[in-house]
DNA sequence: AACCTTAATTAGTATTTCCGATTATAGTAA
DNA sequence: TTACTATAATCGGAAATACTAATTAAGGTT
């Protein structure tokens, strides 16, 4: 059996994807950019393959090039946690969290969420980043996040999760507007082109559509918003309907307008909300606690 | 931030937790004694906490010590995977490969498959373990084995599967017991006691019970047998019926016996056969490859 | 042509890792 | 008691390795 390559030069390797430069990963790597250089060959010759094109000047990774780096980072990230889970043993409570949101969720879940922490866990520091579903569970899966906050169903790409609660739907729209209708509100007593969306890499949109029965599909406006907040603006200006989550409005989002909430058709017009998480973590009981956490405050939790 | 734990470090425990003696650990690592003392102690105080206590004469793993031991094993796997990956690069069906099946498949799948490989992929070492789904999931876990056929569904464990096809249930009796029924067989038409099954730590208990909707568990006789084959020969004595899978009949386990095999009740009573790996592997190639070729053996292909 | 940037190479130095021998301790046999 | 065995820790020196600074080589820029 050849010998396994060390922890350092995969750090070099990963060094030099991040900044595509000898120099300054190696300074990155507070090592000389001779020793970064060996330390590459030295990777190459143990794995018995090339990683890097060179070019005299410059340098491409090859196909394999990434491929190991995708595999060394999964390792250097469980090794690093390896690191921090001996170093804190017993506090799971404590010390840095970095937790990824989906921007539907995070505007209405981080001010109550890391108020009650605070009170709760003094010493967590939770370090929130604000991105779609596809970006967050690439983060997570290259270590750079802990653990996510996401609309549930999604392809979680062999990622765990905690059901934490359902968020009700609700269509939002001009009280004008509302008069003549009953709940829940059937879409054919809407006029075409009247319910707005939110942009499709909003994982909501979907959510919505399925949740709520919207199958008729000519009764979706084809302009899109990027916000929930833009979308609360066009509903009050009179442009149409739209879904709102009811942790949005149960944040007051609808405060200062002239909207009200009804029921949309929907066996069960709600998404679920779960936190997710590296299925090779070290972690799981301070997921679970922050997971019990979170629920309560969601419209429904589920959990506990 | 604190340096990393060596890998080779890592080894070491790993090698004191599986020999639990200084010197043997030692031997297996290639190394001296006190050189894997040393690395013990190193990796002590990297972490900043206590592994083993020490006992002057003898040593107990602590409960941290444990956890990094576990924590330990899963980043060398993916090591060695990775080393494996890199030298083996563009050959997904060549090497060694170790698989894992329950006994309610081996038999039936192992001849065959064998004898195919060897003729399509020469150059795959195939090494086979036969053991129970729990004990698989459990090797599998700790990189003894790389990929497992199990009838499904089974409590993953938050590894990942192909699903490779069904496997009908057909129910076996005596040709003379069988003469005034037919089919789908009513189990009431069955005498109290007169079904055999399997002992409980085989999941094709289950899976027949569940797929062949066989609620009334006083048909189920409470002896339980150890294989199919004990079931076939029980059945053969005139003692009651059973269960027995496709698979099993096609490579003939009711040849020389005086059973007929008839048609269960069951909306689909059938099981389901999966194969099984790491969420964190690097070889999806491979084993999608596998995946499709173990598929054709089977009485139901699904895959491709 | 002179100069800058880049990565590889080289040779010498510093650090780390490893081993063999020894020590310390406890259990066991004479 | 007194050897004897087995265990893990310790220590000093040797071997392996990792690292650096300086240099080289080659392409691009002024």
């Amino acid at each position: 059996m050849s010998k396994l390559p060390s922890l350092k030069n995969l750090s070099y390797l990963l060094a030099l994807h991040q900044h595509q430069n000898f120099n300054r990963a190696a300074q990155a790597c507070n090592v000389s950019q001779s020793t970064l250089s060996s330390g590459i060959q030295n990777l190459e010759e143990q794995l018995g393959c090339q990683l890097i094109e060179r070019d005299h000047k410059s340098f491409l990774f090859t196909g394999m090039g990434e491929e190991v780096v995708e595999q060394a980072r999964r390792i250097l990230t469980s090794t690093e946690e390896l690191l921090y889970f001996a170093q804190s043993q017993g506090k799971i409570m404590e010390g840095p969290l970095r937790l990824g949101c989906i921007p539907t969720i995070a505007p209405f879940l981080v001010g109550p969420l890391t108020k009650q922490l605070q009170v709760d866990y003094p010493k967590l520091q939770l370090n929130i980043r604000e991105d779609t579903t596809d970006n967050l569970l690439h983060l997570l899966r290259n270590g750079e996040l802990d653990v996510l906050v996401l609309a549930l169903p999604v392809d979680l790409q062999g990622n765990q999760s905690y059901v934490l609660g359902r968020d009700p739907f609700k269509l939002v729209m001009h009280q004008s507007m509302a008069d003549n209708l009953h709940e829940p509100v059937q879409y054919n007593q809407l006029p075409d082109n009247s319910i707005f969306l939110l942009e499709k890499e909003h994982c909501l949109t979907g959510h919505a559509v399925a949740a709520c029965e919207l199958a008729d599909s000519t009764k979706i406006n084809p302009f899109t918003a990027t916000s929930l907040h833009s979308l609360v603006q066009m509903a009050d200006a009179r442009l149409g309907a739209t879904f709102i989550p009811q942790m949005a409005i149960d944040r007051g989002i609808l405060n200062g307008t002239d909207l009200v909430a009804l029921q949309p058709t929907g066996q069960q017009a709600s998404r679920e909300i779960g936190l997710v998480y590296r299925p090779t973590t070290n972690r799981r009981q301070t997921f679970r606690r922050l997971a019990e956490f979170i629920a309560q405050l969601l419209p429904e939790p589920l959990l506990k």
